[in-house]
DNA sequence: CTGAAAGCGCTTACAG
DNA sequence: CTGAAAGCGCTTACAG
């Protein structure tokens, strides 16, 4: 049983307004040792404010769901988002809901999620991959809630990594370094835009060096676990093997590594090698030139943009697109002779 | 402007009361039309009910909040837990609130998270490691919310792996294989009860098996990144290594699976691994035997265990540990004669 | 079978 | 300077 204002006027023998006035601070026309008796009172009972209370007179909640899909690899929960999200709303004294929607069910007309069948946040921020169920869709568009898409690639309302730069960038350091035959690998079987993306990029940087890019190293589903390794050998062993290699992610880097290993091929000085990732990679002791894909700027900017939206409901936002950062390692040295 | 019953109530002529029941289907009494004609306004102009109306009238939020740390290493957010939790808390259609509280923060008395200053939530899971700010603990007891502990060690109110049997097992399973010089390493800085608790299980096993445990592989304060390969090829490098290694975790496995291969060792030949994770590890193309850590569980039975809490307030809950399961890989072989 | 009232916890606008 | 009333969105218990 919680304390309520209620209680805590019919202690200090006070109505239930002027409990109110006191505690938020708005009373100076009360006497002071009235306004002292009550905060006494409410300190020692422990009285806290009930949000639900607040939210209804305020017309507000306070707060926004976070929504991500259940399928791995779909859509996932980057600690760095996370804390970028959480950053920015705790700013503002925002409070955030987790919700996962399992794609499975969401074809079931009897089963919609408590988020999504209340009214019980202000907005949504959506993490979802590049396939959107229709069903899923057409729930959060019946909610009518404001909301910024992360990740996903729609002309308004959405941020997402600059991974076609990213792309690029990457290229233009190993072409800087004077390499000529540069690779792309690609092993995981994910199909997110940002495959293409980053390809996207190192291509376009290959052909402004006027070099044709290679096909993307990769297998079609993607290679399966217990044979990337040996996929990634039987890159390097080809005689005519790209010097340098841009890795699609931190999987492949270390898969890379792992081979360049076995095949005698000291990285850095033999093979060049970069990736993306949210942190610095670090592989065999060694720093692996990194993309560092902005997690938590596009967390403190998504609640942005989103708190935007609910103070302009019928005013979209242009798709935002972050930079990455760049964290620089030893793994990318010119070739040899 | 969402919509609201009053509004459904004036469009079609009801009274609001009416409304109340039709939506909730506890008007059997009221005429089929007056019903239908109800629900198709209802659903026409996007109807859903407000839940912070729901939770003043119900006396229950129908959410609970998970309570993380923002300090890297003393709290995560493992995917298995995450969804663990989820499932359960979507079985009883409850929802979740993501708090993260900020350690330096907390000893600031003008600041307290939104979560703990108002009443928004029927409960709290706090998943965060050993050492727990007294500050944070006073405004967790403050907030007299019914709370359950996730990955700490107390006497109540608490759900852990255990990961004492679990360090007793990877043990075991090196015995039955014949290994005899069976080694524990650990490199992460982390100085979390798992590491004490995993290697108090090996040595049991060990003494149990008339041997004497070997010290724990490692370095005070944790071997800092850039130096582990080498540390673990040094350990790997003694005439009287061992024969077995048990990894506190995959970062020691990796490091370990790249040192004995630049040392010309195979893993499973001439050295079993096993690990700890919470999902099967593979290196090198390789399963590596791996204890896994019950996260999914662990969440489910967080909730089951706060919702019990909540039902019956002044009743608390014995501590409960929840067993390791096994994952077999082909890292653990007889030794070489 | 239907409507008006009272209440959940809170705040704001208005009488005295 | 103080109190009683009205309202937010909803539901339940009670008159007619």
């Amino acid at each position: 049983m919680p304390v309520t204002m209620k209680m805590i006027a019919h202690q200090s023998g006070v109505s239930r307004p002027a409990v109110s006035m006191i505690l938020n601070g708005k009373a100076d026309h009360l006497r002071a040792d009235t306004r002292k008796r009550v905060l006494a009172v409410a300190r020692q009972l422990g009285y806290r404010p009930n949000g639900a209370a607040l939210a209804i007179k305020q017309g507000r909640f306070g707060s926004i769901a976070l929504l991500l899909s259940t399928q791995p690899f779909r859509s996932e929960l980057p600690a760095g988002l996370l804390s970028g999200i959480d950053e920015e709303l705790h700013r503002r004294d925002l409070s955030l809901t987790l919700a996962r929607l399992p794609d499975e069910r969401l074809t079931d007309p009897n089963f919609v999620p408590r988020i999504l069948r209340e009214y019980v946040c202000d907005g949504l921020l959506i993490n979802y991959f590049d396939k959107i169920p229709p069903a899923m869709e057409q729930l959060i568009e019946a909610s009518r809630l404001p909301k910024i898409w992360i990740n996903r690639q729609c002309d308004h309302d959405c941020i997402l990594p600059d991974d076609m730069k990213a792309g690029h960038d990457a290229a233009v350091r190993m072409l800087q370094a004077g390499h000529r035959r540069i690779g792309f690998v690609k092993q995981t079987s994910s199909t997110h835009y940002s495959v293409a993306h980053r390809y996207a990029g190192y291509c376009s940087a290959m052909r402004d060096a006027g070099l044709a890019p290679l096909p993307m190293f990769e297998r079609d589903g993607g290679i399966p676990i217990g044979e990337r390794v040996q996929a990634s050998r039987s890159w390097l062993s080809s005689p005519d093997r790209p010097t340098a290699m841009i890795a699609y992610g931190n999987l492949e880097a270390t898969n890379i590594v792992f081979a360049a290993n076995t095949l005698g091929l000291s990285v850095g000085r033999d093979l060049s090698l970069s990736t993306f990732a949210d942190h610095p990679c670090n592989l065999l002791d060694q720093w692996i030139d990194t993309q560092l894909v902005p997690e938590h700027a596009i967390g403190k900017q998504a609640v942005s943009l989103l708190e935007q939206r609910i103070a302009n409901r019928d005013q979209c936002i242009e798709a935002v697109t972050v930079p990455f950062a760049f964290a620089e390692g030893q793994s990318c040295k010119p070739p040899q002779a």
